[in-house]
DNA sequence: CAGAATCCGGAAGGATACTG
DNA sequence: CAGTATCCTTCCGGATTCTG
């Protein structure tokens, strides 16, 4: 009974790796700058501060929930700073830390890639696709 | 009736955004090295070709499904290769295409930055945490 | 103006069993 | 060996309403 099963032991083998993974800081980095609207408010942000609603505005797509999310996660990983104006109405600022604009140029890295490359990708889906009759 | 309402014209907006961000070449780029194995897939095939077994053994936190899923997903990309040697049994490597090749010093870029950054964003994180008292 | 709180559907992702 | 197929749970993200 004290002899654990196959399976038992896949999945302790799986949780130690998971560990490593949540630990890998090159995929914890990715999932910040992987979610949805980061890059674009990397991009607004990159050439000075913003207030929420010009923010906002730029970035239409996003819903007010997940434009203030991401703003906060950002904010709690030291990658902007959120300045509180106390007024009628209140003003908010963000703009990059030092921090997040050390990101910036990797960041430019990845769009260029992105902008040189992209259409290859389009190609080899678009043959890829096309093989599958 | 003709009228749109507020809500309506709002939905539409959204919408148009909506479409401009699928068709951005950043966003899309990061949707896919986002995804939650691929950094452990490029960096397993930088220094060559494995074999589906090898990646499975070494990105162990994944599950047969998603290794299978991400792989293909990147293959229809035309980052990846899949070579399927018929034999007894089956043997199937997996190796990056130039374009895979091309994009690995991007990765690297953010791996870098990883290394060097994610300490900050700790304590970054820690402090604002703390903070919330 | 800049959000907080709530509800909700659908997609992502994992566990398990089966196959050529 | 290298996957499919299926089920099941979690959680992301949108719509809506309310607030200092």
């Amino acid at each position: 009974m004290t002899t654990r099963t196959a399976a038992q032991r896949h999945a302790e083998a799986r949780i130690s790796h998971q560990a490593r993974f949540t630990n890998c800081p090159t995929n914890r980095l990715l999932e910040r700058i992987g979610e949805k609207w980061v890059a674009l408010i990397f991009k607004e942000l990159a050439d000075g501060p913003r207030r929420y609603g010009e923010l906002a505005r730029a970035i239409a797509g996003a819903s007010q929930k997940m434009l203030t999310q991401t703003l906060r996660r950002l904010e709690r990983d030291g990658l902007l700073s959120r300045t509180v104006t106390p007024a009628v109405p209140v003003r908010v600022d963000y703009a990059l830390t030092p921090l997040g604009q050390s990101l910036v140029p990797v960041m430019q890295a990845v769009t260029r890639w992105a902008e040189q490359n992209i259409e290859q990708i389009d190609v080899a889906r678009e043959t890829h696709d096309a093989q599958q009759h």
